[in-house]
DNA sequence: AACCTAATCAACCGCTATGTC
DNA sequence: AGACATAGCGGTTGATTAGGT
C-alpha cells in the first residue's frame, strides 16, 4: 500500500515507499557520483523523485553498515538517554555515536519511548485535572534549561574498543544478571527504572531495557552495559562546558531526566560504590535492602510492589514535568 | 480467528545552515 | 552583500507489524 500521494500535484514528483528499483538507481547514483548531487539524480531523469528523498534514502536506508532493523541494544538506549540529556533533541549529533543508526531511528526511538512514558503517566485517577498544556513551542522544549542544567558529558577518547575500555576499572560494580558486568563508568541510573517492581508493574513500560528487566531490576542499580561512547572520527569532540552546574536541589523538585542523566547523580547520596547508591526515587534505608546479588526487589512493602497506579501516585509528580504534554507542576 | 491497541518504521514537510555565484 | 540552491536537521504523520484480548 503506498503512503499517500504517490505523485505531486503535477505528477513529476514521486513520494511513497521506494521500489527496489529504484534504491538500484540511487546506489548506482552513489557509486557513480557518491553521496552528493541528490537534485541530479531527478534532472538527469535517474529517478522520479526530489533530491531530498533520494538523500533521505540513502541515509536511513541505503548508506553501507546500517543496522536496519536491530532493535536498539541496552548500551545504544544508554548511550540515547545520556546524550539526549545532554544535547537535547540533536538526532542527528547524538546519532553520530552510534555506529549504523541514523538520526532518524533514534528519533524515533526517542519518540517511542516517550509515548509510553507519557501514556504511563497519564493523570491518576486523585490527581486534579491537568491545565491544557501551554503552547510550548518545540523549540523551547529543546532550548528547555533543564537540558542544560545537565553537567559535562564527555565522550572518551580513548580509541579502544567498548570491551577494552571497561576491563579496568578502579570501581567497579556488579551484580549477578548477565547484564551487569562490572563496570568502570559512573553508571546512569535507568531512567524510571529503579521504580520498577516487577515486569508485570505497568511501570514495566517505562523502561528503557524491557527485555532485561526481569534479569536485572533494581536495587542493583547497575546498568546492564557501560556507557562508552565509541570515538567517532566524524563525531566532534564532545565537551560542553556549563556555568558551574548548581548544587543538587531536593529530589522531589529535580527534573527526573536530568538527574538520571546526571553522572554524579548516585554522589548525591555518598561517595563510594554502587552498595552506596541510593534508586530514585529515594528509598529510606531499611525498607530497601540489598540486592544481595539477586538483582531483584524483593521486600514486601516496598512502595515498588504496589499496584501501577498506586506507585506512580507515589512520585513526585513533578519528576516527570519534563515530558510534554503535561504541564510543568509550576503551572499547576 | 477477529479485533483492537501499541510499537515501530519509513517517508514527508518545513525550516535552517551552508555553499556558491 | 545578497540571492539562490542545496544539504541537513528535527518534527510529524501514515502505514505496517506485533502483541494482547
Amino acid at each position: 500500500m503506498e503512503r499517500g500521494r504517490m505523485y505531486d500535484e503535477m505528477g513529476e514528483i514521486k513520494k511513497g515507499p521506494w521500489k527496489s528499483e529504484e534504491d538500484e538507481v540511487l546506489m548506482k547514483h552513489v557509486k557513480k557520483y557518491g553521496p552528493r548531487d541528490w537534485s541530479s539524480i531527478r534532472s538527469k531523469g535517474l529517478l522520479q523523485r526530489t533530491g531530498k528523498s533520494c538523500r533521505l534514502r540513502w541515509v536511513n536506508k541505503l548508506r553501507p553498515n546500517l543496522k536496519n532493523g536491530v532493535k536498539f541494544s541496552s548500551e545504544e538506549e544508554r548511550v540515547v538517554i545520556e546524550l539526549q540529556g545532554q544535547f537535547g533533541n540533536k538526532w542527528a549529533r547524538i546519532a553520530t555515536y552510534l555506529p549504523g543508526r541514523t538520526d532518524n531511528d533514534v528519533k524515533n526511538f526517542w519518540s517511542s519511548r516517550q509515548k509510553r512514558l507519557a501514556r504511563v503517566l497519564q493523570t491518576p485517577p486523585q490527581a486534579p485535572p491537568p491545565p491544557p498544556p501551554p503552547p510550548k513551542s518545540h523549540k523551547s522544549l529543546r532550548e528547555s534549561p533543564s537540558l542544560h542544567k545537565v553537567p559535562t558529558f564527555e565522550a572518551p577518547k580513548q580509541s579502544s574498543s567498548t570491551e577494552e575500555s571497561s576491563v579496568t576499572s578502579p570501581k567497579t560494580l556488579s551484580c549477578s544478571s548477565p547484564y551487569c558486568e562490572p563496570i568502570n563508568m559512573v553508571p546512569l541510573p535507568e531512567l524510571i527504572a529503579p521504580t520498577t517492581a516487577t515486569p508485570t508493574t505497568a511501570a514495566t513500560s517505562l523502561l528503557i531495557y524491557d527485555d532485561i528487566q526481569p534479569l536485572c531490576q533494581y536495587p542493583c542499580n547497575v546498568p546492564p552495559q557501560p556507557v562508552l561512547l565509541p570515538p567517532f572520527p566524524h563525531a566532534p569532540p564532545l565537551k560542553v562546558e556549563l556555568p558551574s552546574p548548581p548544587p543538587p536541589p531536593p529530589l522531589e523538585n529535580h527534573d527526573i531526566f536530568t538527574q538520571l542523566a546526571d553522572p554524579n547523580f548516585f554522589a548525591v547520596f555518598g561517595q563510594g560504590g554502587s552498595s552506596e547508591m541510593v534508586p530514585y526515587p529515594y528509598i529510606p534505608p531499611g525498607g530497601e535492602g540489598e540486592s544481595g546479588g539477586s538483582c531483584g526487589r524483593q521486600e514486601s512493602g516496598d512502595p515498588m510492589m504496589m499496584a501501577p497506579d498506586t506507585f506512580i501516585d507515589d512520585f513526585p509528580m513533578d519528576m516527570f514535568d519534563h515530558i510534554e504534554p503535561l504541564p510543568s507542576p509550576s503551572e499547576w
